[in-house]
DNA sequence: ACATTAAATTCGA
DNA sequence: TCGAATTTAATGT
C-alpha cells in the first residue's frame, strides 16, 4: 500500500496490518480517525485485570507482557507481544472485564481502537473477520504448544521457543531482531528461574542462534530457534 | 545468595 | 552543560 501523506508511526503501523488492506478508503480514514494513541513508560500498565474493556489495543512500538499476578506477587505471563500485534479482541467481543494485566516491558506506544469501531468492522468487513479468525487460530496453536513445551521440552528449548514466539504474530514484516528484555522477564514468559534463563541463553549463544547483550538479546537464527529440539 | 558490571541519576563546577 | 561520583538495576556464578 502506498501512503499518501506524511504518516505518523501510528498510522504506518495500522496501514501495515493485514486487515487494513481489506478496507476501502472511506473505512480506512474513519478507522484511523477513531484510533487513539497512548504512551506507556517502561513498567507501566497497558491495561489492568478487571477494568472494563473500551479498546482493542495494538502495539506501535515496544513490548508488552500479558499475564496475571497472584496476591502473593507470584506472576505468570501468557504471552509477550511486540510492535505490530493486537490483543483484547476476546474481551471486546464478549463485553466483559479484562482478564489479565498488560505491562509495558519498555517504553511503549499503543494504538487504541474504540470498541464501537471494532464492532463496526466485524459487522461490515469480511477481510477484518478473516484476520480475526486467523489471529484466534494462531493464539490457539500457540497455547497448545505452550502446554507441550511445559511438559516435554528441556530448559534450553523452552527459552528458544518462548523467544521465537515473540515473532510468530508478525511473520513477514519488521526484521527487528533485537529484543530489549531482561533475563528475569524471559523467565516470567517461559516459567523458568532467572538463573536457568541465563544458562539457557548462553547455551543458545554458543550454538550461534542468538547474541546475549545487556538488557536484551539479538536473534541471529530465527528458524534455528523455532526448530530447536526438533 | 553474592559479587560484578552496565546504565541512570545526581551533583559540582 | 560536562563529567565525575553515587545509586540503581541487571547479569553471571
Amino acid at each position: 500500500m502506498v501512503s499518501q501523506t506524511l504518516t505518523s508511526p501510528l498510522h504506518e503501523m495500522v496501514l501495515a496490518c493485514p486487515w487494513a488492506r481489506e478496507l476501502d478508503e472511506e473505512q480506512l480514514q474513519s478507522v484511523l480517525g477513531s484510533i487513539v494513541e497512548k504512551r506507556i513508560p517502561a513498567g507501566g500498565y497497558v491495561c489492568r485485570k478487571g477494568e472494563p474493556v473500551e479498546f482493542w489495543i495494538g502495539i506501535v512500538e515496544g513490548l508488552v507482557k500479558l499475564g496475571n499476578t497472584s496476591r502473593a506477587g507470584r506472576s505468570a505471563s501468557f504471552a509477550g507481544l511486540r510492535a505490530g500485534e493486537w490483543f483484547g479482541e476476546g474481551s471486546v467481543l464478549k463485553q466483559q472485564a479484562r482478564r489479565y494485566d498488560g505491562i509495558a516491558l519498555c517504553e511503549t506506544v499503543l494504538a487504541c481502537m474504540p470498541r464501537a469501531t471494532f464492532l463496526r468492522l466485524t459487522e461490515t468487513n469480511l477481510g477484518f473477520n478473516r484476520f480475526l479468525v486467523g489471529q484466534l487460530v494462531e493464539r490457539c496453536w500457540q497455547f497448545i504448544s505452550m502446554l507441550e513445551n511445559e511438559r516435554l521440552l528441556d530448559r534450553d528449548a523452552r527459552v528458544a521457543h518462548n523467544l521465537s514466539a515473540l515473532f510468530n504474530a508478525q511473520p513477514n514484516a519488521a526484521p527487528d531482531l533485537h529484543i530489549e528484555i531482561s533475563q528475569a522477564e524471559i523467565g516470567n514468559l517461559s516459567g523458568l528461574s532467572r538463573q536457568h534463563v541465563n544458562k539457557a541463553l548462553h547455551a543458545l549463544e554458543r550454538q550461534g542462534l542468538l547474541h546475549v547483550d545487556y538488557r536484551g538479546v539479538t536473534i541471529c537464527d530465527l528458524a534455528g530457534l523455532q526448530n530447536y529440539g526438533g
